[in-house]
DNA sequence: GCCAACGTTGGC
DNA sequence: GCCAACGTTGGC
């Protein structure tokens, strides 16, 4: 059992949008270590901190939990997706994505009140120049969270 | 829109 | 396999 911290852009899938479709393919990761994440370490089950990102108020802003293994994600074979990859084949898919089901929606957690937390200092999120839309949670960075969002 | 950070690409 | 150039991410 672990623990995740993904990023979505709201404007393109958000906490509500996740909440009234109930589950959700994680399409569009085109990077290879948040790939390996997906495909090598995740598993049903797994708690999924639900994070906004690249928009007006960014912060966590519920909890997912995956509920479907790695699977090849279907936007690399679409050419007119923005994810379209044409070095991707039906043999040799380069992506994979995992569904995650909607856990609950919180307030957002924003990146100033996280770093008030010596709990959370380690988090990749909060660290200069992180990038990676996947990283990993430690159980008591989650269950950190998880009180302070109930 | 700026820009720091860092992953990827491609020439050698 | 090095590494400079380039592209992307994402908070501000």
């Amino acid at each position: 059992m672990n623990y995740w911290l993904m990023k979505s852009e709201p404007g393109d899938v958000s906490i509500d949008d996740l909440a009234q479709r109930g589950t959700v393919g994680w399409y569009g990761v085109r990077n290879y270590q948040a790939r390996n994440f997906m495909r090598d370490l995740m598993q049903v089950g797994d708690g999924v901190l639900f994070y906004h990102s690249s928009c007006a108020e960014p912060g966590v802003a519920g909890f997912a939990e995956v509920c479907k293994p790695a699977y090849p994600d279907p936007t690399q074979f679409d050419p007119t997706s923005k994810y379209f990859d044409a070095k991707s084949t039906s043999d040799q898919p380069r992506w994979q994505q995992v569904d995650v089901k909607f856990i609950g929606k919180t307030r957002i957690l924003n990146l100033e009140e996280m770093r008030r937390y010596p709990e959370l200092a380690e988090m990749p999120v909060l660290k200069r120049g992180n990038r990676l839309s996947i990283t990993p949670v430690t159980a008591v960075e989650w269950s950190f969270i998880r009180s302070l969002l109930s």
